[in-house]
DNA sequence: GCGACAAATTCAATCGATTGATTTATTTTT
DNA sequence: AAAAATAAATCAATCGATTGAATTTGTCGC
């Protein structure tokens, strides 16, 4: 029986090169469906990236779109590499924080966000796949969302919460949080733009410094815009 | 000879159905391509949703390529048409603007493409397919960047760098000015997260009205944010 | 510690279906 | 009748998935 069969975590695992080939293959996967999409990578080409038969795809993975999937959970997994130690620090003190000290602690978290969409490359991979999913959400979207979008939203919008006064469940500050995330977001999702609107090939150490100043420089603006609802929101 | 043979423009387009036949042919793709991508959009697909037949698509426009092409061009002339005019006005006056009439301009600039890419749901079908172009431009992102993106982008970089007294020209205003589309442009590549937040299954007529009032104070806020560079660049 | 057996894994070969594109024939318009 | 346009049929190529055999690996009686 294929492990892909029962669900997860092979029984007693006999054969030590278990991990080796699904890890190759997820991988391969990383970079092809980030190259070329879901339905542009085919089967044989991430066989041969991988150097694994095709079979082993339907072996570990069920088929192609199990692969797939786990290649989104791998995403998330790397994302919070990057994220979550900001995250759970603001979880532990969320009930004791003070305006001041949640103005700090929403700059560290947009500072390691801005770290991962802006300077890192890893995510160049990611981009497709992502707005993929929110354009078109599929079943892979509820593990990107509950693995990771929605803590995020979610802490932004308690920090706004605390910044300004707004309540952070309310509509307000989840908009707000919204266009927070777009600021960094967009270095990601339209960076062959503005890589052409600068005139060069490649953001420089110097471009992305100045992009952190410029982040930060902008949220900490917006946080001190006095709330606009007229509290009709939760 | 088929008309896709010369680059473009029929000679004296003889048959009457000729332009009914491209337009069908250019509204399937953008439908379909924006739902299911380029490679998950079959010739087949095009030709039943579009009522012609599959030989039409190599007749008008040479080839599946060609169609996309075309139904990029749509794209650009349709969002010309939102944001067309703001950006005609500013470049009209750009010479004689004071910092108030810049800011005016720019909130009326902000204020078109925020009412294309929250309000509308034309674009919703385009977000798919930019968002591809933007991870892996193909030739077909020249349409997209010469046919607004450039234009577009150049015009804020040039109403900050009037408000802020940056160098138009600079890195630091484009940064800015990515930032401000991307405030914008998050409400249309990420809007399954934001609605999954606010717990809605479709953004109100509310909602809209207050991401254009939040979208309005935090540019205007960011604005007053003094230059940041140290006038090392142009 | 050995050899046999079973489970886990890999492999090449092949399935029917679908892909984009082309060809040939027919209809419509001028 | 000539040109333009549409329609139907068909092309080789490739798709995801499956097959059953071959190979590797761990387990267990001895």
């Amino acid at each position: 029986m294929s492990p892909a069969a029962g669900n997860k975590a092979p029984q007693k695992a006999p054969n030590g090169n278990r991990d080796a080939t699904d890890r190759a293959l997820i991988a391969a996967g990383l970079e092809l469906f980030g190259e070329y999409g879901f339905n542009g990578t085919s089967t044989r080409m991430l066989s041969q990236s991988s150097g694994a038969n095709v079979s082993a795809i339907a072996y570990y993975f069920g088929n192609k779109e199990g692969l797939y999937k786990a290649v989104i959970e791998h995403i998330v997994q790397r994302a919070t590499q990057y994220i979550g130690p900001a995250c759970e620090a603001i979880r532990e003190k969320e009930p004791m924080l003070t305006k001041l000290s949640a103005r700090k602690a929403l700059k560290t978290l947009v500072e390691s966000v801005a770290h991962l969409f802006v300077d890192s490359d890893e995510p160049k991979s990611w981009a497709l796949i992502v707005m993929r999913e929110q354009a078109r959400p599929t079943e892979a979207f509820d593990i990107l969302y509950y693995g990771m979008m929605k803590t995020l939203h979610g802490q932004i919008s308690a920090l706004i919460g605390i910044c300004t006064g707004l309540p952070a469940q309310g509509d307000e500050a989840k908009i707000r949080a919204h266009t927070f995330l777009g600021q960094i977001l967009v270095f990601l999702s339209s960076r062959e733009t503005l890589i052409r609107q600068l005139g060069v090939k490649k953001l420089s150490d110097h471009h992305v410094s100045l992009i952190h100043k410029v982040l930060w420089a902008q949220v900490a603006a917006a946080l001190k815009v006095p709330m606009l609802c007229r509290g009709e929101d939760r």
